[in-house]
This record gives structure tokens, C-alpha cells and sequence, in this order.
DNA sequence: ATAAAAATAGAACGATCGTTCGTGCTGTCA
DNA sequence: TGACAGCACGAACGATCGTTCTATTTTTAT
């Protein structure tokens, strides 16, 4: 059938609705690395978006499905600020540093008031049993395996060295982004990131292969 | 006048009051440590102390004396059981090893239920100012400030080469320390402070004078 | 022992929390 | 045109928030 537009598997709503829900998690992921998935409050989110209480609470029908729903509206910025463009490189060591680099930019760029969405809420949830942390939990971890399968990645392509333990380093990665952001937010000051950056790119260069090229971070 | 005992130059109380006031703030770390500093409610902390809002309330004047307080006396905590021990090690690496050994026990034993108090707090006032972010960013930079001293002590005891950037070291230990405990409350694994471990011997390492005897982390 | 001071309790305040309910718009489709 | 969803609103609920008052008990000092 020329011209026929073919129903979606699974029915992405797109009415007004949509939309409206779309500009409610714009600015709950931006309240929320402020002030916590806690301090997110229905009130304040509503003045935010100029809807009221009740109206904005009927996209969402409790707090904790908003707060649901904006981890996970957080996790598709977070793709498509980060990974989306670092999948131009080339799969390898290249790769990894542009993903690192990615993460360095978004969270210095402040894409949200509170800097990293995930850095705030992963601390706030990190001892608090629920469907909220598990959520944040699941996330953290995709970050974390992502990051160590990029390292495999430049194993595999031997450009670092076979010493190199990927689950170390994507951990050791994982923790200079946390300790950059919180450093930034708390003290506004832009040497934190130079110094992550540092930080990676001297353990990167103990594992690299002799003779690699280094990409810039 | 023999027997007299001199009135103190600025009088502590010592009454009972300071007693129950001792008792409330190690309840009310216990709970930021979980709930956060703004979670700290004061109707939760009267119901655990046993006391009443109003009688509970009366010992600080403000939600906000109460989290100052607070943040004061997980400061004595932190000193006492991370830097008071580590100061029988002499100056050197083996002094910075026994705090950062000091700091990782403390956080894996969970002194409060939620991990470090302080990795918790820092991260969810990182944003927002106030007299209560300020203060948690003052004891940061304590801590920080610590760590770089105490790797310079290190240099000047020759124990690490001149390369080695106190602050640049203190940055990535304080980062590894935060990231640390964020995933060991997030997953429960203790192979995060493991690789908190390694990660801070293998750099510490890069920067060792040849023939440095380590002590153990 | 007694008076002063400190410590705690109880009731209530206005504000805000998450949530529910009923109502009125505003389009779409028959 | 009428029926009908979808969407948003205002009012109100009970609960809890931080806070203030007054009263009462407990501790301390004379």
C-alpha cells in the first residue's frame, strides 16, 4: 500500500497529552538534579510548568510513577547526549574516549541546573530500598558495563595492554565523573573536570599498547 | 587552691540537656545518612529518639540548626575514626596509606546506616546554596585539603616522586572514596571498595621512589 | 528545702504534601 | 448535531511539615 503509514507495534501516543507529559519531564529532570527525586514536589512542578496540581498529577496518577518516568525521560537524554555521538568513532580506544569525553562535556556543559542527573539521584536512592532505586540501580549499571565493554573493545583492538582489567577501570572511570561533578557543583570550579580528565588519560596511558595515538579528551 | 577545680574559659554545658542532645544527633546521622539532610524530618527524629517534636525542637531553634548541628558532629565522627588512628602511623606514605585504609574500613563497616555521611550530604547540597551547602563544602575542602597534605608529606619524605601532584591525587582518592561507597549502597558489593583499593595502589604505584617498601591498604 | 533555671510535653498554627473527586472544556468521530 | 474520549481545572481531603505557644516536670543552685 504506497503512501500507507504503518501502525506502530507498540502505540506511541501522540497527542496533545504526549506532548504536554514531554515539557512536565523536561523540567522534573531539571528540578530533580536539584533537588532530589524527593524534593521533587507535585506543587513546585506544577508552577514550574504552568499546569495545575491535578492536572499535571493525572499524566503520572502517583509520584512515584513521575518519579519512574523521569529516570527513565533522564536515561534517553543521557543516550543522546553521550553515546549517540560517540558511536561515530571508531569502535576502540578512539570510542572510549569520545564516550568519556561525551560525559566530561555533558556534565561541565550542565545540560541540567543540578549537573549530572544520575550523579544526584544515585547518591539520594543509593540506600533506600524501592522500585525507585532499583530503577536508578539498573542505569547505573548499564553506565558501568558500557563503560567496560568499550574497554574490552580497545583490549580487543590492542591498543591497551592485555594487563588492562576492564571492570577496573570502568569503575575507576565511574567514580572520577561522580567526584568531577560533585566537585564542580560544590565549589564551581572547572579545574575538577581538567583534573578527571588528567586522572583518565594518565591510567589510560599505564595500559596503553607502545606507540598508540591518544585521542583527545 | 588545691582541689579547686578552674571554671572552663568558655563554659560547656554539661548538662543533661547536652546529653540528650549528643543522643538526638547521632539518631539524626544515622537518618541523613539515608533520607538526606532535607529528608531529616523532625517528626521522624522525635519518634526515634523518643522525645517530643516540641521538646526535640527546642534544642536547636530551626530545621536548619538542627542540620548544621548535625553535619558538626559527623565532622567529630569522621575525625575520630578516620584521621585520630592514622595519626599513630609516622609521616609519609604510610601515614596517607593508613587514612585512606582508615577512610575505606569506615565506610564498609557502615558507621551509619546509609555509608559516609558526608558522600551523602555532599551530593545532595552540592546544588543548592545556602549556609548548610556552605558547610558541607567547607569540611570538602577539609578533607581534600587532608589528602593533599598528606601527599605532599609523602614527596617531601621522598616516598613518592616529584611527579606526583598532591592535589591531582587528592582529587582522584576523594573521587574513588565517593564512588566507592555510592556503589557499594547502590549493589551491595564489596568488591567496589576492592577496586577502590587497587585503583588507589596501582596509582599510587605510578608514583612510588624505586624500592619503596608498601604498606598494606 | 526552696527558688530559679532548664528540659520536656501537649496542643495548635498555617503551609504544604500526595491524592481524590467532580466538573468543564475541546476536539474527533458517527 | 450529538455522543464521546482526552485533557485540564478547582476544591477539598487527611497527613505531615516546621514552628510557636503555654504548661508541667525535672534538674540545678542557693
Amino acid at each position: 500500500m504506497p503512501g500507507a503509514v504503518s501502525k506502530p507495534i507498540l502505540p506511541l501516543p501522540a497527542g496533545k497529552g504526549a506532548l504536554t507529559r514531554q515539557a512536565i519531564l523536561q523540567e522534573a529532570m531539571d528540578l530533580a538534579s536539584v533537588k532530589g527525586l524527593e524534593g521533587l514536589t507535585i506543587g513546585s512542578l506544577a508552577e514550574a510548568t504552568g499546569l495545575s496540581k491535578s492536572g499535571l498529577f493525572a499524566h503520572f496518577g502517583s509520584k512515584e510513577e513521575l518519579q519512574l518516568a523521569t529516570i527513565q525521560a533522564a536515561r534517553g537524554v543521557f543516550q543522546e547526549q553521550v553515546f549517540v555521538p560517540a558511536l561515530r568513532a571508531p569502535r576502540g580506544l578512539r570510542r572510549l574516549c569520545a564516550v568519556l569525553a561525551g560525559w566530561l562535556d555533558y556534565a561541565e556543559r550542565e545540560m541540567f541546573r543540578g549537573g549530572c542527573f544520575f550523579a544526584s539521584v544515585s547518591v539520594e536512592f543509593d540506600s533506600r530500598p524501592g522500585p525507585v532505586k532499583d530503577l536508578v540501580a539498573a542505569n547505573m549499571n548499564v553506565w558501568r558495563e558500557s563503560l567496560a565493554r568499550l574497554v574490552a573493545e580497545a583490549k580487543e583492538a590492542g591498543e591497551l595492554s592485555r594487563g588492562a582489567d576492564p571492570e577496573q577501570l570502568a569503575f575507576e572511570f565511574g567514580a572520577l565523573a561522580l567526584g568531577a561533578n560533585n566537585a564542580f557543583q560544590l565549589h564551581r570550579d572547572h579545574r575538577s573536570f581538567a583534573m578527571a580528565r588528567r586522572a583518565i588519560k594518565e591510567r589510560l596511558k599505564a595500559f596503553a599498547a607502545p606507540g598508540t595515538r591518544f585521542p583527545p579528551l
